[in-house]
DNA sequence: CCTCACACGTGACGC
DNA sequence: TGCGTCACGTGTGAG
């Protein structure tokens, strides 16, 4: 692991030290041999003022490393994936947690005396190390097919749960995906899922990692994702 | 602000019709006009492969910048830039939300305070933390029969939008009801949803007005339902 | 040997 | 005009 953190961070300080250690080898390959020509003093301009861009953007991307936990690969790509990730797991977190906030608030009002949880008023919530809930829903079955570009028809079975339902919806509405027709059935503890799905064209090729991304991370992070 | 998300959409598609558009231009570039030099086949193995390598990239890129909300700049390292900061707003927002849940659960364990006034509920923000509104559900119809002492038959009419599934599920999963079969369908901006619902016999005859009010609830405290 | 991920210099385009 | 941003092809090093 720390050698895999250091994985691009000696490339990343290749890129560092260019200011004035490596790059000191290739100082002088831009040295004003023939004065005559002016763009041999402008061109290292382009040249530096396009390393610095590079570098910001290195750093930035360093940064957003930082923020997000749980980083696989220490591949740019993937910074970048777990980081999108990371804001949609947010997403549905806070959703969630406000949603848990309406119920409460909703229960003051007078509305259900129809509390029928046996663990109380609070949800038995798991708490990973970020300190985020996690709520498994146990996919059972998933299976994909293409009947457009655009268009897929996903049906899954699952065991079913208080929020599978929500939760179900909550990880195709985070893959910004487009449910246009849903069937829903439910018998004896399982939850049968049909529905056709709409999304852009060039994510079409990915969908189904990326469904099953979504609901690997709405799963436990710790347990093995099995389908 | 269009013209400005054409910015680099427009660059980006240069490197997508590099594929067959202009890279035929220079599609002579690699012909192997000598044949002696192997090279010249192989050459454009690479030469595809960083290509894909710059798409896949650059596509992740494009899809952080579509979660995350209000960016400024369509820049790349603003992008990120953006990205970093909005994850430390969420992480600021969780904590306070997590905050407020906790302060309500310790609240509600001790004196049960009904908040009368609708209008100075504690918590009245409709927006969410990227400052985006929160958009109410909108039902526009909402029939109910029943078709037994234990199950009802709930149709409804409502407007789409992002979280309508989600929140429509939370409605019922809040009220303890039991989703048997459901039945979605996305419409021209409508979402129509069909569902078999069964709950105890006593709560039957509520069922309807638990129902408008969950909804209620989980639309502005401050708007006026209109159904 | 090959693949992958990267940094680099360079030309192009828009402000 | 320069300045900033980008995609491109290439060389390099690690696996």
């Amino acid at each position: 692991m720390e050698n895999i953190s250091m994985y691009w961070d000696s490339i990343h300080q290749v890129e560092d030290y260019s200011w004035g250690g490596l790059e000191d080898t290739f100082s002088s390959y831009y040295d004003s041999s023939s004065p005559d020509r002016p763009q041999s003093a402008t061109a290292p301009k382009n040249i530096v003022s396009e390393r610095n861009r590079r570098k910001k953007l290195n750093d930035r991307l360093y940064a957003l490393r930082a923020v997000v936990p749980n980083i696989s690969k220490m591949d740019k790509a993937s910074i970048i994936k777990d980081a999108i990730d990371y804001i949609q797991v947010l997403h549905d977190e806070e959703r969630a947690i406000q949603a848990e906030l309406n119920e409460l608030e909703s229960r003051k009002l007078g509305i259900n005396d129809l509390d029928l949880s046996p663990m109380g008023s609070s949800k038995k919530k798991r708490v990973d190390s970020s300190g985020s809930m996690v709520y498994p829903i146990e996919i059972q079955e998933l299976n994909m097919s293409y009947v457009g570009e655009k268009t897929v028809l996903v049906s899954l079975k699952c065991s079913k749960r208080r929020d599978t339902i929500v939760k179900l919806c909550e990880v195709f509405e985070s893959l910004k995906l487009n449910i246009v027709s849903s069937n829903i059935s439910s018998f004896s503890e399982r939850l049968f899922n049909t529905m056709f799905i709409q999304g852009e064209e060039e994510e079409m090729d990915t969908l189904k990692m990326k469904i099953e991304t979504a609901i690997k991370v709405f799963n436990d992070p710790q347990m093995p994702f099995t389908m």
